[in-house]
DNA sequence: CGTTCTCTTGACTCATCTCAAATCTGGTGG
DNA sequence: CCACCAGATTTGAGATGAGTCAAGAGAACG
């Protein structure tokens, strides 16, 4: 599972980002960039690694801008609940409160574009593009949120899985910039017990829908982690999800 | 289930509102507020009434001033879920979007004080005040969101229930600006039908459990609405929490 | 005093979980 | 290059929590 890593170049420009458009910075013109540059740096997360701990206060806020990070929360007797899922251009960190409750943990290797709390705070309440954008971002973050409420609370174990990959198709294939066509191949990028965190299902469960997928042809199944899509509108069909689609990209 | 009904006062002064201080005008001055009374209005929906149709345009964003209502999503073969309870100063509609895939319905008879969307949006985006309080709360009902989904995927029925129960008390407690005590009574805001929606359950899991639960001495049932809760601690208990508590008020 | 709606309870079914073991994979060291 | 190990995944068998179907009990309403 070895990405060509990005080398975390302290000094990219904010203008050549490849998340410009997508984050938090996206409304912003190229004076409040160049504020933005200034206080900014680079860190990266090895696979695995925790990023921020469940209530412990955070002191840097940043975007994703590349890798995979996952959130989560976890019950006294170890039940974890995967309550997001954060791709480049998420934002990472809770503006306006110290700590959030739940763990957010590398599953690949992430590289953060991170600002000091406090400062980016103050630049927030100073720049309103910047206060705009984050409004709008958490308001698809909420919308997301409602859909997997949806989803967790009465989706059966297989609709769930059909829903995971359509995300994952639609995500791939927003990042490759193309339309979600038949024939489609992806590597997941969560582990099965990933899977089942973030569906609320047992690894057994997870493991089982996919062979049962796969069994009826709805996927194929080159390993584990690499999936083939041959019919897009059926796999559509076994989300469950009532025609007007709903997913938020 | 009939609350004395508020009158429609159409000229009340935003000064005045009872939900002045939590509502999405909490952080406006007066000068601000005078420009909100300008252009608000008042509207009353019976118990059971529509407020608005998931994926339907709306043309009005509002507060809830008094009474509770439900956002819900529908699968299409009729399965619901409930994403969000909307208590006095919540926020009505999705600002950015024309339309939201989730209905509205008012579970009580409820009060909006309503704005034209167009209008609305406009102000917020001259009107810092409003926007930094639009996304305090949404910011809010994202961790109330995710903090669902740990409910919904990883507790028991059991404890589902408990949990809905502790957040009911906790909002019975705070709109009589009083702690939660031990021999506290409220009534349910909602109907079986509703519960269950909320918590990803059917009608017949939520009455056993609702016995289940008295059966314990956990709760005392008057009947079918009224519940009294003798030992608070051992509610919380049920609920399945990790000690640190976690739920937003 | 029916009618209707909400809620409760019972009996049975079934999807998912639990526990257990087998298989596969990549990496390691010889 | 090969045997072996650790972690990830799959598969099997049985247990169980919650759902389904069905009937009865209350409460509200006209």
């Amino acid at each position: 599972m070895k990405h060509a890593p990005l080398i975390a170049q302290n000094h990219m420009r904010c203008a050549d980002c490849p998340i410009r458009h997508r984050a938090v910075c996206a409304y912003c013109e190229p004076p409040e960039l160049a504020v933005l540059d200034a206080i900014k740096s680079y860190k990266t997360f090895q696979a695995g690694e925790t990023i921020a701990w469940a209530g412990e206060e955070m002191e840097v806020l940043g975007s994703v801008v590349s890798g995979v990070a996952t959130l989560s929360r976890t019950l006294a007797d170890g039940r974890r609940q995967m309550v997001g899922l954060l791709l480049p251009s998420d934002f990472v960190g809770r503006p306006g409160r110290k700590s959030a409750p739940y763990d957010v943990v590398a599953a690949s290797e992430v590289m953060i574009c991170q600002f000091v709390k406090q400062d980016f705070e103050k630049l927030v309440s100073k720049t309103p593009p910047l206060e705009r954008r984050l409004l709008d971002m958490t308001l698809d973050d909420l919308d997301a949120a409602r859909e997997w409420m949806l989803l967790l609370g009465r989706k059966t174990a297989r609709e769930k899985i059909a829903s995971l990959l359509v995300i994952i198709a639609r995500r791939d294939a927003i990042l490759n910039s193309q339309d979600v066509v038949d024939g489609l191949r992806f590597a997941l990028p969560l582990t099965r017990e990933a899977m089942a965190d973030y569906l609320g299902l047992t690894i057994e469960t997870v493991s089982r829908q996919m062979s049962a997928l796969k069994k009826t042809g709805v996927i194929v199944l080159e390993d584990a982690r690499n999936v083939g899509i041959p019919d897009y509108a059926a796999l559509i069909d076994e989300a469950g999800d009532d025609s007007d689609g709903g997913f938020i990209s």
